[in-house]
DNA sequence: CTGAAAGCGCTTACAG
DNA sequence: CTGAAAGCGCTTACAG
């Protein structure tokens, strides 16, 4: 008996193997490697399992083969619809290659990043994906002594600490805005959040600052919204703040889809014409993009694509054992110009 | 020395205690109820872990504590706003109590729920929310085994498995039509998946069927999209197929914002007024839906509130042993009229 | 306030 | 093809 009472009846392999009337360890063989168990042997398992409802306790075997199973991704909102097409992803491929999911939600945070990391570490994932930097020393230290297959996505990092799915957030500012350049917009704003709890938005923003200055534009029109992650809310103040404090802005940068959106209804009830009186552009090319009236002109992030691709190397570096050739990708992006940006 | 080689330099609790001087469960003591432990000890085991960075096995502490420190959660999908809301209100709020949630995502699909279900019974959480109904008798029988806690959400079950935090999606769907035939429609269409994928949506168009009966209206108009979870584009081709099949509709209410989304703006392409020709109404009171020109009708459900008081149910009764006497709660819902459906 | 022993439910070599 | 032993990294009573 033990010595504690237990907590449920729980049905364990050696109850499986008492009914089946074999060792423990042939309960566990015939669950996972059944080729190596008689047929016999095989059939009586697997009765007395089904039999028994028998469900395998995951951290037990975990914690005795090392492997836990799990893959964890560690995502500053799950409230971004991009960040979570790459949840998907991600859990889509690992699924299908028998690892679950842990989502670790850290709210824009780097404060609780850090400490969800440690957390998400005690469950010992045998490989991390990260959809946001990275940058405090702790967290990177952490990672380190965890010694696991590390995938960064969403950025293309000068300084990998493993392997990259990604874009490159500056490039994507930057063409995004030389692209409205070329249209023949010379006063053009930037919506997006603070730089200190929206990182990506920022990388977005110097991008953009890059190509109005290498035009000779002037790259002063810039709305600071203050919620993170960004909302449609934002977009509705930051449209109006922005014509008020920059009149003459004639096309818009919106860091987010969702803001543009805003930004877009805003200006319908204002009456402000849209394209004509001013241009709106996002990014993210959200459902609803092709959708609105005047459809909006947006980047397509390869969000989902990234989930799948990091999903892909993970895999292939733990069963394999070996880490890909190409296991720094740069999946780009595409400027999608619709009604909302035409001249 | 073991038998067989680490897979990586992981720091136990043994590493720790050599450093500390102290014993293994002094370590254990130490990080699990510090006020049995002499602040002179407390100092070197913290100290010590902090310098060899050590992160529990928190997989391994479960086995033996028999508490996995796990809440799952099984939904359909995750790209549904609404229940991403009612995971966010479970996330805040288990994590805020020290637990870590689950999330398994069955794709809308009662095949793939039963072995997700078994997959994340091997997780051996303590408490599981439910977003999907769990009508297969061998998903019932898991559930009966695995001896936990269970929170229904989303429904309103006249056989409740246990706990349940909900609203009826029948009397939501019944309630809408109601307001609308008072609102003087009377050739009311619906538009929603199929029955056996969208059982939610299925049961609002069984509430809205029964107001128009109730009314002595007819109850045929009914537009089946084929996707699940439905998209903008289903309203789209829905809307399309609604005008050509039963063109005196004056009114149409869709399983989702999404779909209304997309209905909304197929109009406004064929030049369809809505309001006028067509009032369109949708459910969940998506961000967008006040947004929207014209503004969208909506049914407003209790998403996040239902999450953070299913984690209030579970938390209450896994630390206080006892099952709270309100753990039946009926949530409601509020139907919002805006312009799309303005007489 | 601290420690030695037993055990959680599995898996991994090893031996037969 | 099958089984006895050891161990994964913790925690839980129990004893001092």
């Amino acid at each position: 008996m033990n010595r504690r009472a237990k907590k449920s009846s729980s049905v364990t392999s050696r109850d499986v193997a008492a009914r089946a009337g074999v060792s423990l360890m042939t309960v566990s063989r015939t669950l996972r490697t059944p080729d190596l168990v008689s047929p016999a042997t095989r059939q009586k398992v697997e009765t007395a399992a089904r039999e028994l409802k028998y469900v395998p306790d995951l951290a037990a075997g975990a914690l005795s083969s090392k492997r836990s199973g799990h893959v964890a991704v560690l995502l500053p909102s799950l409230r971004h619809s991009g960040f979570l097409r790459t949840v998907d992803g991600l859990s889509d491929t690992l699924r299908a290659n028998g690892y679950h999911l842990l989502i670790g939600d850290c709210y824009y945070s780097p404060e609780e990043q850090t400490e969800l990391l440690r957390l998400i570490l005690g469950r010992r994932p045998e490989a991390i994906v990260l959809v946001s930097s990275m940058d405090s020393p702790e967290a990177r230290e952490l990672l380190d002594q965890a010694a696991i297959p590390i995938v960064e996505t969403w950025d293309w990092p000068s300084d990998p600490a493993d392997m990259v799915v990604g874009f490159s957030q500056y490039e994507a500012g930057y063409a995004l805005s030389e692209s409205l350049i070329e249209l023949g917009y010379c006063n053009i704003g930037f919506l997006g959040g603070p730089a200190h709890t929206d990182p990506y938005g920022e990388q977005r923003r110097k991008g953009h600052v890059a190509a109005l200055e290498k035009a000779g534009l002037r790259a002063d029109i810039h709305v600071t919204v203050s919620d993170t992650p960004m909302e449609i809310q934002d977009g509705v103040t930051g449209v109006s703040s922005l014509r008020r404090r920059f009149p003459e802005t004639d096309a818009l940068v919106c860091a987010t889809d969702m803001t543009a959106l805003g930004a877009l209804t805003e200006c319908q009830r204002r009456g402000w014409q849209v394209p004509g009186e001013l241009a709106i552009a996002g990014y993210g090319n959200f459902d609803f993009a092709p959708h609105l009236t005047p459809a909006l002109t947006s980047v397509k992030l390869p969000s989902y694509r990234m989930g799948k691709q990091a999903a892909e190397l993970i895999v292939a570096q733990i069963d394999n054992g070996t880490q890909p050739a190409d296991a720094s990708r740069n999946l780009g992006f595409e400027i999608i110009h619709r009604q909302s940006t035409q001249p």
